[in-house]
DNA sequence: ATAATTCCTAAAGCTAACTTTACCTCAAGC
DNA sequence: GCTTGAGGTAAAGTTAGCTTTAGGAATTAT
């Protein structure tokens, strides 16, 4: 039985849209700590639903779920978490983002410029400046342009 | 010996600044299709640089490999492209740039929304609404929110 | 009481974008 | 002419974020 407060995996599941699977692999990264009841089973709390959900949302923004934790990590740990703890995490939340629009905005102009000089050769272009757009995903070391260029007209 | 115009994938990597192992990855992906010399190795030509530069810019905007093995299909095969060719395709790149700024924009204004109300819940809130930033990576479905909400309390 | 669900764990698989390793060949320098 | 560096291939490894599979155990429904 579920008691009030008290809510399965499954149930967790359909209340956010995600898979179980996800759930469960979210618990190895420390985004929910569930408890057990007797036959080991996950027992979440209605706030749960919350925090994924929370989740959820700062994947669209492109979050990584490393960033995600650590944002999780200002919430208070001895309560339950309140619509003012959550707004306040938000905030912080939407700063980064504006930070991310205002990267891509700024490449997005120099884009612009390198258009009108049809250049994007190394040398020179703006674009191979790399102080924009923070976040680089994937495995292995990422090089950066333009520190070997010599010859300006390939 | 380099014959003018006939570049090895070592100068190509050092003009570029890619790894070696990386140009070989971008051939098996069909970025770039470099000759062969008599004794197997690859022979590339000096427009491969700009090619290649061109890949790592539309890199840093995010754009997947496959994206940008399309958008490289749009250049003339029969010659070799020139800055004509490559600012037109930095203009098609520069409108699908703008779209994702917009995107990223109005799910920001979504998030002010709800720290007004402290939502983050299911239900009603607009960050629910799957229709906004279009690009998910990564193996798998991902489900999308809202369909089986019902009880707006949590 | 028994069948049907749901849940559990551990390990392997998947995608993207590469790197690393192992082992062998070609090309350049002295 | 031979050593060394640059190149080549194939296969396995890496990270993120999950899913799938396999094989049990706990719940729930009838």
């Amino acid at each position: 039985m579920e008691r009030r407060n008290e809510i399965s995996i499954g149930t967790l599941a359909n209340r956010t849209g995600l898979a179980v699977s996800a759930i469960r692999y979210y618990e190895t990264q420390g985004l929910v700590a569930p408890e057990r009841n007797a036959g080991g089973q996950r027992r979440f709390i209605r706030s749960d639903i919350r925090r994924l959900s929370f989740v959820m949302i700062a994947q669209k923004f492109g979050f990584t779920l490393d960033r995600i934790r650590e944002v999780l990590g200002r919430l208070p740990q001895n309560r339950t978490p309140n619509a003012k703890d959550w707004t306040e995490i938000s905030q912080d939340f939407r700063a980064e983002l504006d930070e991310q629009i205002e990267a891509l905005t700024r490449l997005r102009d120099k884009l612009d410029g390198c258009i009108g000089c049809g250049c994007l050769s190394l040398d020179r272009c703006a674009l191979y400046n790399p102080d924009d757009v923070a976040a680089q995903k994937g495995a292995g070391p990422r090089y950066l342009m333009g520190d070997q260029a010599t010859r300006p007209e390939d």
